[in-house]
DNA sequence: GTAGTTTTATGACCTTAATTCAAAAAATGA
DNA sequence: TCATTTTTTGAATTAAGGTCATAAAACTAC
């Protein structure tokens, strides 16, 4: 009975087409323009069924983040496979989240909607929150295992806890990088203008701070960040 | 003629008495939750004279954000006037911010609803934005102002710009205490509870680091931190 | 005090957007 | 081919923000 798999795949098709349609729309419009009325027109699909595929416009939203944590985590799991040093990796990685929000602004948006989430959206019971959550840990993850790889070839400090520290260096690169999110899309954001600062140096005095904090002496890198900038952008 | 200046202050009463209102029901229900017929209720108004008080309910958020910044700057404000040094006012910025977000998570949801404000949310022309901007301003002077007073008494290295230094501070405070009110209010952000790591040694972790980074070596203080943690409490 | 004018207050009404559901259409299976 | 199950539909419902003609109150002038 191969009918119930068939209908199956076409299911999970169906949706993915309606995904495309509402990232389509995100992109264009904001997600805070996203309107469901607009995604069944877009995926040629009426309201009614966009209802049966999705439980309501959170678990849309859902799989938009899904598909954004997805992406950068799979980035960031990359930085993991290059033959460099741990503290390498650790700026390596800040320097990935941060390209992703400046070129991804809006799936950047969708990841903050879910973390915004309360108990209160009860109707939230989205499969997505269960996926994005396991996605995010992957990120986290990747963050732990660099800064274990650099106390293990000496270029941080072995007197971390490397998940505390990798928790810590992912809340502060997350304030950093959502003030780079605000400074480029929120026009009423001014405090970089006002305090003629540019991001890519701010980023570098973060990296040079936090090199501080956790480098060995003998591992304190303070220049050559710019060329782990490049790197990034592909 | 008073009777002008009379109906001008009649006018901000109202205005103080809806706000008030607002703040209520947002405490008791999230900000998420409020609802201008709720508010009209219980301010004692028609919906119609609601709308005859603020421009829509952006701008009733925006007056609670107002309120929320400008207590949360002055709190700030008066650590500066502590007979401490220049470091010390920066921890203790620190240990104020992460203390009001745990007392008021709805005034710091109202704190980031501000933030996030797009222009296509062009309806928003609120006189409360240049006032939450300029409470915000007053923030992060303080911020300034606690590094240039560590500059000048030596507990701070002055090879920084004082400017990029209080930006940075303030970017990846605010990530570490976004990550706190996530942790406190929305229950699928479980980070911590994972890693078992809690917040206040996270926060003496942040301390240790920018310690490293920025305070010149006599002054490195990685003790001592529980006692400011004290003090800031009331 | 009263009549006319301006200001303020009201709540029924409008609009938009998410969500539902009874009925129709399509697919399946005998 | 027809009965049954599954899928699709779009009109209807609902909830919440926002508006506006009308009424009430406050003010001014006589």
């Amino acid at each position: 009975m191969g009918i119930s798999e068939r209908k199956e795949r076409e299911k999970e098709q169906k949706k993915a087409l309606i995904l495309q349609s509402a990232e389509a729309l995100i992109i264009e419009k904001g997600l805070d323009n996203l309107n469901m009325d607009e995604v069944a027109e877009r995926a040629e699909v009426s309201k009614g069924s966009l209802y049966l595929y999705f439980k309501n416009k959170t678990d849309v939203v859902l799989g938009i983040c899904n598909k954004a944590t997805g992406m950068l985590s799979k980035e960031i799991s990359e930085v993991l496979t290059r033959d460099i040093s741990g503290i390498e990796m650790v700026y390596s990685i800040g320097a990935t989240f941060l390209n992703f929000v400046r070129a991804h602004p809006e799936f950047f948006r969708s990841m903050r909607f879910f973390d915004n989430l309360k108990d209160t959206d009860q109707l939230s019971e989205s499969d997505y929150i269960e996926m994005c959550q396991s996605n995010m840990n992957t990120s986290f993850t990747s963050m732990v295992r660099a800064i274990q790889v650099g106390m293990q070839d000496g270029s941080i400090q072995s007197s971390y806890d490397p998940k505390e520290l990798a928790v810590l260096l992912w809340s502060t690169s997350h304030g950093l990088v959502n003030m780079a999110y605000l400074h480029q899309n929120t026009p009423h954001f001014q405090l970089l203008e006002k305090n003629k600062i540019e991001m890519n140096s701010l980023f570098e005095a973060y990296m040079k701070l936090i090199g501080c904090g956790i480098a060995t002496d003998d591992d304190v890198v303070n220049n050559d960040l710019k060329s782990i900038f490049e790197t990034e952008k592909k």
